[in-house]
DNA sequence: GTGATTCCAGACTATACGGTCTAGAATGAA
DNA sequence: TTCATTCTAGACCGTATAGTCTGGAATCAC
């Protein structure tokens, strides 16, 4: 048979997760692709494919994960306020670092070419699963009470989503936790 | 003396801004732009300098007319909710065109390298022109007797600055009038 | 008309980058 | 040991693009 693999091929692509995060995908090039994930250039076209490739499968890990997390914190905590409290605070309470990369999916969405319709389905699709997470977490507020039944999950979902991209933006810009709290507090409001 | 310009500069920067836009920066090549802009490319770079030049001169000019028209339609309107639900609607009904290219300088923001200074403060800056244009508005509405005067008009000024960035980035990747609508009515509803 | 200036068209340069290909070393199963 | 496979390193290629430079035509004040 053949060699073995000497790297680790989903800590490599956690690696180019991380550098298209950074950097965006136009400004990734090769070389620095090929250095932060620490896999020589043959092997990167080998495994992955080219740089399209590697992008759309580091955008599917970053959603994964992302989701992953979003999903079991609101499962987890009794109270569907709280939760999405934990998620806005949460936002507001990154570090510097973290507000200027922002969200990988959301960069993706603004540098994208509209003819691209692999990507375009892929952010939309995207969309509809958190929009999904949220409305299913809204439903629950209603069973247990928390929330009015006169309100419309679906329609606090999307405005959930909303706020959540633009405080993204926000704190890309400017890193204030404060604002952002600010920000926060008005949105969460809406909850009643 | 010498011969006076063949074209009009205003004119041209117009279309430039419209091409930075509709193509973001980095996809801008100078050729597209000396079409667009019907200007040779030695006319270009004596008028407005290199590619990056014309493309901060393109994002002020757009910043200034888009919020001098936002300033303009929230003075008109003796309502000030309905001065921002004419926004909010108003952005929502736009043509699945105008909500593709989005907005130019929310596109700056998560196109650019947040090492360039230069575009980051020019951001901020009008990120704050634009909380103060509400600010005020939300004064006048308290004022009015419109909003209650527990509510805090920069808190609420932030908020809408967040909706309308998040609304963009929406509307950017999925031209769906009634779920903008949806969360417009949602975010109004703040306005107590 | 004259001369300065600006116009346009296009050649040219330098650079960067994605992707392919070559060559030899390392590895592991039969 | 053998041999297929994968590894690394780096040469190579084609293309795209920002920016400079050249040259000749058009324009305007004097």
């Amino acid at each position: 048979m053949a060699r073995s693999k000497e790297f680790d091929p989903e800590r490599a692509l956690a690696q180019a997760m991380d550098v298209f995060w950074r950097v965006g995908y136009e400004k990734t090039s090769i070389e620095v692709l090929m250095r932060e994930m620490g896999v020589a250039k043959q092997s990167l076209y080998d495994t992955f494919g080219g740089k399209r490739d590697l992008y759309m499968k580091a955008l599917a890990y970053y959603r994964d994960v992302t989701n992953g997390e979003m999903e079991r914190l609101l499962a987890k905590i009794p109270s569907v306020k709280e939760g999405f409290a934990k998620l806005l605070y949460g936002l507001a309470g990154e570090t510097p670092e973290q507000h200027e990369r922002g969200c990988l999916l959301l960069s993706a969405n603004l540098q994208r070419d509209p003819s691209d319709v692999i990507l375009t389905d892929f952010l939309r699709d995207n969309q509809a699963r958190v929009e999904a997470i949220f409305v299913k977490a809204l439903r629950r507020a209603q069973k247990q009470g928390e929330l009015s039944a006169a309100q419309d999950p679906a329609a606090l979902g999307r405005f959930f989503v909303v706020t959540i991209q633009g405080m993204r933006a926000m704190a890309r810009l400017k890193s204030d936790r404060k604002a952002l709290e600010q920000v926060a507090r008005v949105a969460l409001a809406i909850l009643i």
